[in-house]
DNA sequence: CGTCTCATTGACACCCTTCAAACGAAGTGG
DNA sequence: CCACTTCGTTTGAAGGGTGTCAATGAGACG
């Protein structure tokens, strides 16, 4: 199934303690549950760091997230990651053009998702057009986040994309000047386009500056919002 | 009407000689053109570096291309400007989840475009789930060639960068060994998120690489596909 | 308490940017 | 036809931001 991922750099080592688990948290969880989509899906769990589909398999699946996060991501044949999206409970991720994947998801922290098989989604999207917009507006958001990132990535320095990164987590996952990261440093340079040592440095900057308080590494105390909005922007 | 575009850093200045003949060119050429997407459209034309819809403004029309080259992008306050796509004859662009434009298009050069009135698209896609499915298609494989370009933006140096947008172009104009460039080098850069500086040194380096001969800037012949094809990878 | 993983911090290198100047092509006017 | 201007491109020199390499620190777990 892994085709893509044969000669993979040492970082992504983290992987293999997936594999452990990986063929038990594989099978579903519940029957069915209904969807906001309006088509049946299956309930799945998958362990930290587990693939949930890889680059150039078939896509028969879309998936709909009910518990923990999801990362998609591309990786050069050197091992490069850049992480497309996160993808949080209520979010949906695997929608594709063509009938095979071109990015890849594994779960960020244990999660669960909605399986949905692709054929369905499209065969309600022909038959009912109300369930088809749905489906059209959803890739529209993507594509709209996904412009975003690319004006991040190609113009933004370290510290705006992390001022970035943070605001647009927090607008995510709501809690009163206080986030927990869902995930890790290696994760997030991947989304930034950055490296772990940068992210690293950048943080304890923006609380060396006064901005947030790092009680660990995955909370963030927002301490003057309006200053890392400016950032952000 | 450019409610964003306040306070842009001079290199943006070349925008102006658009206004001198922005109200000729700006009328509609013939009153209605069919389209591919079964929705009847207005011809338009516009010259070189004029705006063809600016961010924060309402999104009426979608857009596709006839003739000529267009540049859809996003600018921070300081006058950083990130171009998300280029768009050929055939292309279409302006589709938006909102109702309000997130990005800015622009001619590249002299184009004609034919405009389609976004409700007429929405109600037809809502209709017509035939219609309706195809836009979505259209959604999904722009959003999959951004999520490409974001690989590009956060992982690639510059040599992979121009030699990436070097095969991506002479792949959508086709011709022989041969490529003529529709933007400047300061389109490049802004789409590859680099400096002007930086391409031209760039392109100078692969021609002294025996990679591509320059006939002129504009022009770029290929002398090794091969390696630059792995180069952008 | 030892091990493992991830995060932090430091020193240094390097790629790309910045600043500056020269160059070339196209257009204009004498 | 030739100066002159203008705009875009190329090239050079120097600096800075981020990457790389390496060591240390901090939790989590057995």
């Amino acid at each position: 199934m892994h085709t893509q991922t044969a000669a993979i750099a040492p970082r992504q080592t983290f992987r293999t303690d997936a594999a452990s688990v990986g063929t038990i948290s594989r099978r579903p969880v519940e029957d069915s549950a209904a969807d906001p989509l309006g088509v049946e899906g299956v309930r799945m769990t998958y362990a930290r760091n587990e693939e949930i589909f890889g680059e150039g398999e078939p896509s028969t699946c879309v998936y709909r997230v009910l518990k923990g996060v999801v990362r998609t991501y591309r990786i050069l044949s050197d091992g490069r990651r850049q992480v497309a999206e996160f993808y949080l409970p209520g979010d949906i991720f695997g929608l594709e053009a063509g009938d095979m994947h071109r990015t890849s998801a594994e779960a960020v922290s244990t999660c669960e998702v909605t399986a949905i098989r692709r054929h369905h989604l499209v065969e309600r999207a022909i038959s009912d057009c109300g369930a088809g917009h749905k489906l059209w507006s959803l890739t529209l958001h993507h594509l709209r986040r996904s412009e975003e990132h690319m004006l991040v990535l190609g113009r933004k320095n370290a510290c705006e994309r992390v001022a970035w990164f943070l605001m647009d987590m927090a607008e995510r996952i709501p809690a009163h000047d206080r986030l927990e990261l869902p995930m890790s440093r290696q994760d997030i340079a991947d989304f930034l386009g950055l490296t772990i040592e940068t992210i690293s440095r950048t943080m304890t900057q923006l609380q060396d500056d006064g901005l947030i308080t790092l009680p660990s590494c995955r909370q963030v105390v927002f301490r003057d919002r309006r200053t890392l909005e400016d950032m952000a922007a």
